[in-house]
RNA sequence: GGUGUCGUGGCCGAGUGGCUAGGCAGUGGUCUGCAACACCAUCUACAGCGGUUCGAAUCCGCUCGACACCUCCA
């Protein structure tokens, strides 16, 4: 199936600042780079806003045919803490203060991240590179770059020349920046004595003694700089030129920025044709930040054990909740919003739930090959993904008409409306069915489930209410709905 | 201070120079012993001021407001 020959996509790049046409560089193929988290702590959930935007993003790539290579890497080295703080890093502070082994935390928080994306129903990246474990690639990538003379050595460190990079390159062509108001601006902070200009990043740091996560390397024994791993494991695995490369916005600058650099200077090409920033995600109207105590940890949001929310929410409704609004928003999680998304979804699942009861007819009333190709087209524009479930919902409407009889289906538009309908709701927005139908289940449960509907079914036909509602309300209590239809009571959980 | 983004109905949140976003809530109905669930129908918009235009919420300018980045952060 190579759906991909009969769609259009446009991906808005933040290098032109517009949509573009997206065209990969091999036909069918396509290299995608993400920038991961960094293992020090239990993973952000704007975190997991931006690699949600991202794995639905794979998700529809993927599911349109094209062979997709999706590396997203785990940072494991440590990111300087800042540049008055030389030597020290976050994985180390932490491991300090904890007094175990560096790589003990990162083992932590690696299973951390990876059980929070897994309940999230996260697809795994093709390749999930560490940054500890490509140094090499890394002192190789900053030999190159000195050769090219676009970097200098001082005191064991090595710094990318910003300044003389810009002469024959742009410094600034991602984030529309210019060298020269970065100059007037920049603050001047102490221990930056060793660079030339302020502007210039450090691309490998000589460790200081107290320093526990070192490599040698020609220059000192120390540790790479933290916009050189991307670089190096983005070109390792996807080759100097390659796609998409995403990240959260907050990455443009100065990460993302100097991504380009490190690659003209090393490559002398740029290394991605779109590069693609997923939003931030606010609570309450506010960003998150442990500082202010203005911020709720994934699990807290499943579990509902917080001070922000009135229950805890499914992976699934918070996932809906995401994909309600473009990656390139700013959304702001609050529990009205969840509310309302939970219900939505519900509404969703419950569409879902009668696809398979539907009956045809001999032909259709419905155009089931427009509203394909409307779903389609939503996510082409730059994966919208809000206009894919407001078709979605229009689908919902179609399921709905045809139950009722206002509206038929042939045998061929059903079992295109059926594959439609699921490979977005499962296999491209990545939703579960949470709310299961056991109406016609043949467990333990359904069977004693059966026994009280009809028991009160009894009591109802001899007006004997107050048994009836006692069997209902009951049974609600134990997280057992009771549905009335008209063709007798169906039960769901959850 | 510099750079950039944005201001949509009760809430969330798309989109667009003229033609329905969608969800939630509200209202009215269908169903029901009552209810819940579900379903159907439906109301409220485009920050303010000025300009361009046959026509702007959509383009331009200004004002006000919000936010982000510039400093670790997705």
């Amino acid at each position: 199936m190579e759906l991909y020959k009969h769609q259009n996509i446009k991906i808005y790049n933040t290098l032109t600042g517009e949509k573009d046409n997206f065209k990969p560089i091999t036909e069918g193929y396509i290299g995608m780079y993400v920038c991961g988290p960094t293992v020090y702590s239990n993973v952000h959930l704007g975190n997991v806003r931006t690699f949600m935007s991202f794995d639905v993003i794979f998700r529809y790539l993927k599911h349109l045919g094209y062979k997709v290579r999706y590396v997203r890497n785990i940072t494991d080295a440590g990111h300087l803490e800042n540049d008055a703080d030389v030597g020290e890093d976050k994985i180390t502070k932490k491991a300090r203060l904890e007094e175990i082994e560096p790589m003990e935390v990162v083992q932590r928080y690696t299973v951390d991240f990876h059980n929070i994306l897994n309940t999230f129903n996260f697809l795994p990246p093709s390749i999930e590179p560490t940054a500890t474990g490509h140094i090499i690639e890394q002192i190789e990538l900053i030999k190159t770059i000195i050769d090219n003379g676009f970097a200098y050595v001082v005191n064991g460190s090595v710094y990318f020349d910003v300044h003389k990079y810009n002469k024959t390159n742009n410094y600034g062509i991602l984030s529309k920046r210019k060298l020269e108001d970065l100059i007037h601006n920049t603050r001047e902070l102490d221990g930056q004595s060793d660079k030339k200009n302020p502007q210039d990043f450090a691309l490998w740091k000589k460790a200081e003694p107290t320093h526990i996560m070192r490599w040698p390397s020609p220059w000192s024994d120390g540790f790479p700089g933290w916009h050189l791993e991307c670089t190096a494991m983005s070109t390792k695995y996807l080759g100097d030129h390659f796609d998409i490369h995403g990240g959260g916005m907050d990455l443009k600058f100065p990460h993302h920025e100097c991504e380009i650099a490190q690659n003209q200077a090393a490559k002398g090409k740029t290394p991605v044709n779109y590069w693609m920033h997923a939003n931030m995600l606010e609570l309450n109207g506010q960003r998150m930040s442990k500082s202010t105590g203005n911020t709720v940890n994934p699990d807290e949001l499943l579990s509902g054990n917080n001070a922000f929310f009135s229950k805890a929410y499914t992976p699934s409704v918070i996932r809906f909740f995401v994909a309600q609004s473009s990656y390139r928003s700013i959304l702001d999680l609050t529990d009205d919003g969840l509310l309302a998304s939970e219900k939505g979804y519900n509404r969703l699942m419950e569409g879902v739930n009668q696809l398979d009861n539907l009956k045809t007819s001999k032909t259709s009333s419905l155009d089931i090959d427009s509203w394909k190709q409307k779903c389609y087209a939503a996510m082409n524009d730059d994966f919208n993904t809000p206009i894919a479930i407001a078709n979605l919902f229009e689908g919902v409407k179609y399921i709905n008409q045809i139950k009722e009889g206002t509206e038929t289906i042939s045998d061929k538009d059903l079992e295109t409306f059926k594959t439609t309908f699921n490979a977005f709701v499962f296999d491209i927005l990545g939703l579960k069915n949470d709310k299961t139908n056991t109406a016609s289940g043949t467990d333990k449960l359904s069977g004693a489930v059966q026994l009280l509907i009809k028991l009160r079914q009894e009591a109802r036909a001899n007006k004997d209410f107050a048994l009836s509602d006692q069997i209902r309300d009951e049974l609600a209590e134990a997280g057992i709905q009771l549905n009335d239809g008209r063709e007798g009571t169906t039960f769901s959980t959850n």
